[in-house]
DNA sequence: CTCATACATTGATGATTGTCAATATTGGGG
DNA sequence: CCCCAATATTGACAATCATCAATGTATGAG
């Protein structure tokens, strides 16, 4: 009985392993970047932050721009990017414009890193 | 009997809420920020997820080099700010670099969306 | 010691991004 | 119709970042 084969399938140099496919897309992980990228400024988490803590569940741009150390124009601009991942919800309503969290959209960007 | 203050508390203007403290400190968030930086580029994506992947639970950078369409420097620079993140845990053995997951730490991630 | 291999580091470059000042837009009040 | 308040958009600028080519470092083989 042949022992050859044993160990290694057919690869001529070893290491560690094939390591088979990068099990996550290009364009899959593309994707799901765009969430985190949304997620990586600070200013950005605590808007976030500042929008679920509201007891209301939604806040105003009058409201978030205070307590960060922001012009408005920028604080407009990071809502608009929290909008554009999927995380928050704008609705105007007059003269102002209400931001609440996408319901469950926290639970599904954590849900991104369990099926990594 | 005046009507005056059935609406608001004591605030000279109103639109939602005071919308008290941002809930979440700014060196909080600079901290939380740094991990989600890590997590926003597809490529480091899907790093994390062929490590993930692999039955050994390590990789060496010579697998990770070639799934992807990027040179050793960069592959190396990606894993890098993985492993600053506390995302990944290098060991180096002879030759080979071998990373693995950090154990708990996508979950940990994942839990500072629940805390926000 | 010499050489080749696996990986890290450095320096440079083009692209992306966070911020602000200025301006535009939209809606309400007189 | 005109003015003001709340928000969005545009343009510009500095900072950060992703990538690569070149080089450096360390480890094992001979």
């Amino acid at each position: 009985m042949n022992l050859l084969p044993a160990l290694e399938p057919a690869t001529d140099e070893a290491c560690c392993a094939p390591a088979g496919m990068p099990a996550l897309g290009a364009e899959e992980a593309k994707q799901k970047a765009v969430v985190f990228k949304a997620l990586a400024d600070p200013n950005r988490l605590r808007l976030l932050s500042m929008v679920k803590a509201e007891s209301s569940g939604e806040s105003c741009v009058c409201d978030l721009t205070g307590p960060l150390e922001l012009g408005q124009p920028t604080v407009s601009h990071h809502l608009k990017v929290l909008v554009d991942a999927g995380l928050l919800h704008r609705e105007k309503r007059g003269t102002w414009a209400y931001y609440s969290l996408v319901p469950g959209a926290l639970e599904q960007t954590a849900g991104l890193l369990a099926t990594l």
